[in-house]
DNA sequence: TGTACATCAGTGAACGCGCGTTCACTGATGTAC
DNA sequence: TGTACATCAGTGAACGCGCGTTCACTGATGTAC
């Protein structure tokens, strides 16, 4: 994303008509919000990075919001994607698979840091957007769908929502004390994947 | 915490010398950073909830971080507090124990949640201090001297530290899904404290 | 093919805002004699 | 017990800063004739 945007900027640049500044704010937005965090995110700086004026955006947005909620949308996506792609180089329906997708949920989660923090932080303004929610129960949706087929081809019969959800707070929680380092602090020298890879059968293992 | 500063400031309202303002200001900022969280959080807001003018913190304190740093290590403190009584509570070393202290966990996420990321969101200037550091590492201590407990009562081989972590990153995941109200969302209706309680015993297991 | 003109994506200057921090100051407190 | 004085916790005005957003504008584009 950052690649194309630059380029795309470069190409352009001196133009009086931008070309496409609509999706080269986006893509510089997306960058800064993943360098220093939405909260440390402004319009001025995204406009800097566009060479544009800062009130070049206000032809494409009603707000600063509604940039980040079109951010916050391409981290669903760029997520969704990643996901996927990790559970069909895996196998489908396979433990493996499973276990890939969590290391690919987390992997997004430390390579795109300041978006994951935006999709899934306390914004409440981004709340609304149906996009970003029906992106969000999509990927929930296809954790299912790979649970659903494990138990089914293994003649298990564990609850398929009580698992995803299990998992996904697991690798959701691995996620976070990623970013904020605190693994680092607390049990230095942790293997991370090789964590993960032993939670994951053991949720899902049917409780009681 | 925010009823004793409330009545302190007002009993002192009005005299020159606020008496201890370096603790209402911890108090007053505590409270603020709960309720709009830290990012929001402006020095200025304190010294409006402590009825003093803006120059005074500098009279106790060196900026700004130092007074967030201050409210971080009092989250630790009281977060530390609350899992000791829970596990007290329920029973040390035992499975009703650990579970209960998974719960305080959560239960302070979500009641003092701006202070729960300031103590575990990425603000790195804060990182620094000792006592916040000791501070984490002695909660974790406590949890995995619990599952010692357990393991060595009831003959189990497991490695705590393993098991811990494992604990930790489930219960920190449940947090942060909890304060970001994607389980609402996602899965409506989710029985959060059975979910945990399902967990933990899974998670106890030797994986492998 | 050439020209008039509507459209619209940009400009750049300005605004009001709230912030963190500094400054010279002043009022209250407590101690030495 | 009373007074002089050092100490220090507060004041309030001011600063520079960067922000989001608005405004009247201007330059480029493409379409109708």
């Amino acid at each position: 994303m950052s690649t194309a945007s630059a380029q795309e900027t470069s190409n352009l640049k001196g133009k009086y008509h931008h070309g496409d500044l609509r999706q080269a704010l986006i893509a510089a937005s997306y960058d800064l919000v993943n360098a220093h965090g939405a909260d440390a995110f402004s319009l001025a700086d995204a406009c800097r990075l566009a060479n544009v004026s800062t009130a070049a955006p206000y032809r494409h947005f009603k707000d600063r919001d509604e940039i980040l909620a079109e951010v916050t949308a391409r981290g669903f996506e760029a997520m969704t994607a990643k996901a996927v792609e990790a559970v069909e180089a895996a196998g489908e329906g396979t433990l493996d698979g499973i276990t890939a997708m969590g290391l690919a949920y987390i992997d997004f989660a430390t390579a795109e840091e300041g978006v994951f923090r935006l999709m899934f932080g306390g914004a409440p303004a981004l709340e609304d957007s149906e996009i970003v929610m029906e992106m969000g129960t999509n990927c929930f949706g296809y954790l299912i769908q790979q649970i659903t087929a494990y138990c089914s081809a293994h003649g298990l019969e564990q609850d398929a929502d009580a698992v995803a959800v299990k998992m996904w707070t697991f690798v959701h929680g691995a996620s976070a004390l990623l970013m904020d380092q605190k693994y680092e602090k607390v049990t230095p020298g942790l293997d991370v994947k090789r964590m993960i890879a032993e939670a994951v059968p053991l949720l899902m293992t049917k409780p009681g």
